[in-house]
DNA sequence: CCTATTTTATTAATATGTTAATTATTGCTA
DNA sequence: TAGCAATAATTAACATATTAATAAAATAGG
């Protein structure tokens, strides 16, 4: 009668939560002592890639609650990673963007965080690193543009 | 220079968080509103699947830190879905065990979360299922037994 | 022009994630 | 067997996740 629900063994959110961590865990290393978490890693990447952008916007490409990236921002802000300026177009939006020493911090680190993601395209092999992304972005619930 | 890193619409670390949230969507919808949180549905599904569990145990298989565990156990316990008893053998140790409410829980919602695994077979296709459950397990850090 | 609605952002409250420090118990060993 | 390392669990401190409530600004309709 209750033969419905897979082994936890099989489940997919249990597989998610361990590839993640598994996945990260080079990156948690990477960031450890320096200041900076996970999600301001993020951050910093994101702004880097695409300049300055909109809190709305950014809160979807770093995967990160609003109220959330309210509060991170705020800290890093602070620490002179980033500013926050308001659109005086709307003034209830805000843009924000990585400042030089946010910029330097991602140069300083970009060399060990390329070799992570070699070692993955090694550890996985090519044809399935493609093939997990293509997998998991149909699992992708945003949306991303 | 900096053409080392992929962009963050590729990276493996960002797309496991937003097909993990996209798996979890369902789940959250169901369990809205009943006072149960992810984290304890875990732990209640993987008691329910292998009875009694000493906690370090318990922590691993469902994905949890042993703090997260230590709160979250005891907010259980409180609540009457859990049981927590000492190893006589080694006072160090502590045995968990699923409760007939604790159970009933999952009874009743086990028809509808097995809907959601269906739900993502379909919408992957059983090979791509088992694929990507596959993969998964290659990022997966720990030791499951 | 004015208000109801929508959008953007913050704040609040509770729960979990994460690392480090601490406590209690066990095991080992000189 | 006294003392020290190792293990299991808790506690502490800070950061993030999540949902709900709130505030401020913009917008659509009447």
């Amino acid at each position: 009668m209750n033969k419905k629900l897979p082994s936890t063994s099989r489940s997919l959110p249990i597989a998610l939560i361990r590839a993640r961590e598994g996945a990260m865990a080079p990156i948690r290393d990477m960031l450890a002592n320096t200041g900076i978490t996970e999600q301001q890693w993020r951050i910093l990447r994101v702004l880097s890639e695409h300049g300055s952008l909109d809190s709305t916007t950014l809160a979807d490409r770093a995967s990160l609650l609003f109220p959330s990236l309210t509060r991170i921002a705020a800290k890093m802000r602070e620490k002179g990673l980033i500013t926050q300026t308001r659109d005086e177009a709307d003034r209830r939006r805000q843009l924000i963007e990585i400042t030089a020493k946010g910029q330097k911090f991602i140069d300083d680190h970009a060399e060990r965080a390329a070799l992570v993601v070699v070692g993955f395209r090694t550890r996985l092999g090519d044809d399935n690193y493609e093939k997990l992304l293509d997998l998991l972005a149909l699992l992708d619930p945003g949306p991303r543009d």
